[in-house]
DNA sequence: CTGTTAGCGCATTCAG
DNA sequence: CTGAATGCGCTAACAG
């Protein structure tokens, strides 16, 4: 059946094919205007017409408005690759994520990462470029564009260790800061980095619930392999170990981070019998999956036990009861990033190559 | 208190400030590797070097394998910007995101297009750039970054109108496909565009709901300057034509793809006193605000009145009951988006300008 | 203040 | 098959 609001054949009306560029064409055939048609066009050289377009040092007045006045008439637009041959940069920097896009998508980690990156580089004049980098064809595709002088310095978002990405594109001479702190085999990376406080955020939440009278408190811990999850369990260690004396190793269960690790994290602390009267989560999303096992338990939460994730996820105030979670700057974080980076292409020598940012908690009703 | 995870002053362990790059630097004075020092090392000349690590046509096998080995001992990476200073193309595309990223993050629709995108760019060595546009400085700054040769083609994703971007880009020489039909001020683009059947969706939507006996089918409409809303209402209008002679006017309301006006379609529409036994809601957002409305008045769903959205979004499968709704191939629609500009770039002139896709839907309880 | 000059690093002519 | 020469478009140093 016909529909009536598109063309039957389904292309469109319009006729603008004939002046589609031909991409093929090497060498000449483009009449798009060059600095040196706008000198002309000018009457100036190009010389003075390249000083005209960059901020106009040494520039008559009378020539600077003859060669912005050629420049818009030709429609003139600078060739960026020229302008990066012979300037050794490119004013753009890169913003990799090491990550399928399944999670880059539903992370929200991942959002805010951006949005903090993007809000720090308004207005700067650098042009932020994202890319993905999933498998290791597109991690070598990544670091030939960046080494390829296209990318002036890269911002890494990698959770996944080992990551080769840091090393190798610090080994073709790329500067990168990466969001978070490097562990496992590229802890060799001369890459900078900045990072939560994992540590100290766990060692807080614990503190917190030591102060409301809990003495029995449980963890699930996160992979250990990354970062976040060995310093999150470092942070409770430390606080058990001043408030206990000894490390309860028994009560630590290990998760993935996952909502379904924290259901059987918390069934195993369960059925190991010892008292509990707290679980420190080491993310919400376990957090999410202990408290389902400790409501299908019966147990009430938190007069029976007390639960405490860390990330502060969207939907933790809306779980049941709410949920009492560490908080991470991740906007902050990627302000930071940014700075760093730039800081780094400035070559400050007096900049900090690592940075640790506080986190916080806020206090609902689980804990 | 100090946390043993970090040094007390917050900075790294590692010593490789003294190798980081500095980029003030202009000409001379940084040792890498370029293809005249490769070539040297290899003992041949620049233009041997330059086809061996080009494909090797017209290269012996011992002068291949002489250049292949000192580009690799010497770490060897050619500079992209002097060979698409050469060659006039960079190999790489945008994919510009017209939105807050806000909206980008948690809006399913750029994930899968993005992901489909991706995939079908996959092994074809073409760099894929990911760059958002949320504001008038934003996309000044990408077309002088695209028309500075960055980008041999640019990907939109744009559902405001009107946007300047498709415009703005085309006249600076970029090839432009844009995801969505164009419409309002901008119908004038030279770009060329995929969108899904909207028209069709809906009007098959509307005569499934017909076939399965329903007759006064009303609709909450979307917005009416979005290609979207607008075709969406249309195929709507084609089919109770048909079905109904003359066009029912007062069984419209108009929303805003909001869950929240499509509550009060829903209100409207009933209020007009008029028979109803179905509501075609022209997104799933709506469709949930309308299914609220009909729960809240007691109205039994399909039993009393039918309902049908548009999009299959995440949680359609699971809201109460669950949504017989339109789908749109949007992963297809992002290969399609990729097929097109690579048909552009390559100047085949008997490529289709724009590309309708069929939707089609899936039947869960509400109708 | 201005024009001239010399490359940036590379792919591709064109003679050998 | 190879080397030498040319120019892509631009900026910065230089001498006027």
């Amino acid at each position: 059946m016909l529909c009536s609001c598109t063309n039957r054949d389904n292309t469109s009306v319009f006729e603008g094919r004939d002046n589609a560029v031909t991409m093929q064409r090497r060498t000449g055939g483009d009449h798009r205007p060059t600095l040196e048609m706008v000198a002309a066009a000018a009457g100036v050289s190009r010389g003075t017409a390249s000083r005209a377009l960059n901020g106009g040092v040494n520039v008559s007045r009378k020539a600077m408005e003859a060669v912005e006045r050629a420049a818009a008439e030709l429609g003139y637009r600078p060739n960026l690759a020229a302008r990066t041959l012979v300037l050794g940069r490119s004013e753009s920097i890169g913003l990799v994520i090491s990550e399928t896009d399944e999670r880059l998508f539903s992370d929200p980690y991942f959002a805010r990462l951006t949005r903090g990156v993007h809000s720090e580089l308004a207005g700067s004049g650098i042009q932020l470029v994202l890319t993905l980098a999933q498998n290791d064809q597109e991690r070598r595709q990544l670091v030939r564009f960046a080494a390829g002088r296209h990318l002036d310095g890269v911002l890494l978002i990698s959770h996944h260790r080992p990551d080769p990405l840091p090393l190798a594109l610090e080994d073709a001479g790329i500067p990168v800061v990466v969001a978070g702190r490097p562990n496992g085999p590229e802890c060799s990376t001369r890459s900078w980095w900045v990072d939560a406080d994992n540590c100290g955020g766990a060692r807080q939440a614990v503190e917190y619930l030591i102060s409301k009278g809990r003495r029995n408190i449980a963890t699930v811990a996160g992979t250990q392999d990354m970062s976040a999850g060995f310093d999150r369990l470092q942070g409770w260690k430390e606080a058990m170990r001043v408030a206990a004396g000894a490390l309860p190793e028994d009560l630590i269960a290990f998760g993935d981070f996952s909502e379904g690790s924290g259901r059987r994290g918390a069934e195993e602390l369960l059925a190991r019998g010892r008292p509990i009267d707290a679980i420190f989560a080491a993310s919400d999303l376990m957090a999410f999956g202990v408290l389902d096992t400790l409501h299908r338990r019966g147990l009430k939460v938190p007069e029976d036990i007390a639960v405490m994730g860390f990330d502060d996820m969207p939907g933790s105030e809306r779980c049941d009861p709410p949920l009492t979670t560490v908080v991470q700057p991740i906007d902050e974080m990627g302000r930071i990033l940014v700075r760093m980076l730039l800081q780094r292409l400035r070559g400050e020598e007096d900049a900090e190559t690592s940075v640790i940012v506080p986190t916080g908690f806020v206090v609902r009703g689980s804990a």
